[in-house]
DNA sequence: ATGAAAGCGCTAACAC
DNA sequence: GTGTTAGCGCTTTCAT
């Protein structure tokens, strides 16, 4: 059974096809009998715009793409749903790819959406992503790009994360005011701009409360977690009296590490990067300063909307994030 | 800049359209030599395909459309990754959906997928879908369907989940054979069949081993959460010596509870059909069914590539889950 | 091994 | 307010 076109329509109500589009698109032109007696055809032969015909006669796509570095439990559903709800409303759908954290994938996404004609393009980077020059192509063809949460801050696009510096300061600060003085700091690849942000948030909190500090007091973890087993040995000999855990990754993976070393829940005060969820699902509760993927997702998505509407220059967005204390009283 | 088109490269290279199409896509009937130049001129002019216009010749898009109820944290991601990596594989994209729970927007959505001429549709069936009516326009399009995870079993189209009457089963069969007689089974919404064979799972585990069974042993809690107080009350005058949980999710409402309580980690035995990861934050980590969302992702999509390579008629595909002890010594 | 030509379904000038 | 016409970029018969 063929699928009902608008040459199908035309024929059937001896109409001109250019009448039915208008018709359907409610194009005021159409005088209202007209477009109600086209639209009731419509029903009723089942007609479905052929939005592959249609986005290649607009030269454009009706997509976004959202290219992420991979998918995890944390953070990326709450993305991916602040992406989707803003993208919809716009009667647009989102196209998704995964880099795997790497830049040559990255770089063949890139291409890809060029060849889609992606009305723009919210873009996460691959961890070893160090330049921005493959998104050139995409500037060149005038397609808007939003980098979001992992990025790295340029001219040509806008980009949106959190205050990473911030996040961390707040954290280690509020620490401080316990009294905490040794502190350690557990931190994601030191690659990545977000995770030397946090760093020096981390030490600049630790300066301005006068608290000495040595680089022994920050590990960076990289991505296997085979790193984490070298934490515990360090833990096991260090003495110390706080924890700060950049993401709610590196948590999970240290939890467990500190149940085993009975240093949680009594003697080490904890606090994280987190989008609170994990701090939750422990007794008592971790203090933590607060992050959103959907409101990063929501926000990214806007902005990048607003690109595609109005040409209009790049900028630097970064949320603000909040400490959320807990009562570690037992 | 305009765009490089075949056209362009044709008259580049005084060559007709169709040959620059036959190069670029390795047609036999070019010689190596033509097809050299094609693509190298390709390269030099930064030719790029414009897929909307060849998938709307082809009739086609080169689409999987993912529909999804909702995007949360468990199984969500894994389940994501998995059919990711088997589509791209097939040098197909992801459009992806989400239905809010909502049946109403879930047919919407799959109206929209038919306009996108997407190639095929896996769908993980919104909370208060009933029946799958709103697919039979698919299915008359010929667009293969196969249903994930939140499925309704049907002639129509094919099913993959796990076995979810097996999975409870053995949970429950466990806590059996270590002796507990007085069991609570937390379970999903009662609407969804997954929830429904669960529940039978588990009252068959208790049937076989003899333990007296009443009603009050279970309990569904709706989705908002608010049935978790009730159910802490219900913990409170109740005491039970094991516990089953269905889900990640409840798992995760859950544990704070328990805590509170102080039925975590001593009194109570608890066994959850999750897909390991929240049973290792908690110390000792909890005995569970694993289940894989990226297992399930990725044999939905093969069985989705299969149908839209070859016509077969519908099949019900429940994959087998595994019991994972964890020692609860201290 | 390459060329010629048609057409996928839709929209947007431009006419009337 | 509706019709006419052309064409988006690509693939694919069919012919040579």
């Amino acid at each position: 059974m063929k699928r009902t076109t608008i040459l199908d329509l035309a024929k059937l109500l001896s109409l001109n096809p250019s009448t039915i589009s208008r018709a359907l698109n409610d194009h005021p032109d159409i005088r209202p009998e007209t477009r109600n007696r086209v639209k009731e055809a419509a029903k009723t032969f089942h007609y479905r715009p052929n939005l592959q015909a249609r986005f290649f006669r607009q030269k454009n796509s009706g997509l976004v793409a959202l290219i992420l570095p991979e998918l995890n439990m944390f953070f990326i559903p709450g993305l991916m749903d602040g992406v989707n709800a803003i993208v919809k409303d716009a009667n647009m759908s989102v196209i998704i790819f995964v880099s795997d954290n790497s830049a040559e994938r990255e770089s063949e996404i890139v291409d890809h959406c060029l060849s889609w004609m992606v009305k723009g393009v919210l873009l996460s980077l691959a961890e070893n992503t160090t330049h921005i020059d493959h998104l050139v192509p995409l500037e060149e063809a005038g397609i808007p790009v939003v980098l979001l949460d992992k990025i790295i801050e340029t001219n040509h696009f806008s980009t949106l994360a959190i205050d990473d510096r911030d996040a961390a300061y707040q954290a280690v600060n509020h620490l401080a005011s316990q009294g905490k003085k040794t502190i350690m700091g557990l931190f994601g690849p030191a690659g990545l701009s977000m995770t030397r942000l946090r760093m020096e948030g981390f030490q600049q909190a630790l300066t301005a409360a006068a608290i000495p500090f040595s680089t022994y007091d920050m590990i960076c973890a990289e991505n296997s977690g085979q790193y984490i087993s070298s934490f515990e040995d360090h833990l096991r000999s260090t003495p110390y009296d706080a924890l700060f855990v950049m993401s709610d990754e590196l948590l999970m993976q240290v939890i467990p590490v500190l149940y085993r070393l009975s240093l949680f829940p009594s003697s080490l005060s904890i606090v994280a990067i987190s989008d609170g969820i994990v701090p939750y699902q422990l007794y008592p509760a971790i203090t933590h300063v607060r992050h959103s993927g959907f409101d990063i997702g929501k926000a990214a998505a806007s902005l990048l909307l607003d690109h595609i509407e109005n040409k209009k220059p790049a900028m630097h967005i970064k949320l603000p994030v909040f400490l959320k204390e807990e009562n570690s009283v037992f």
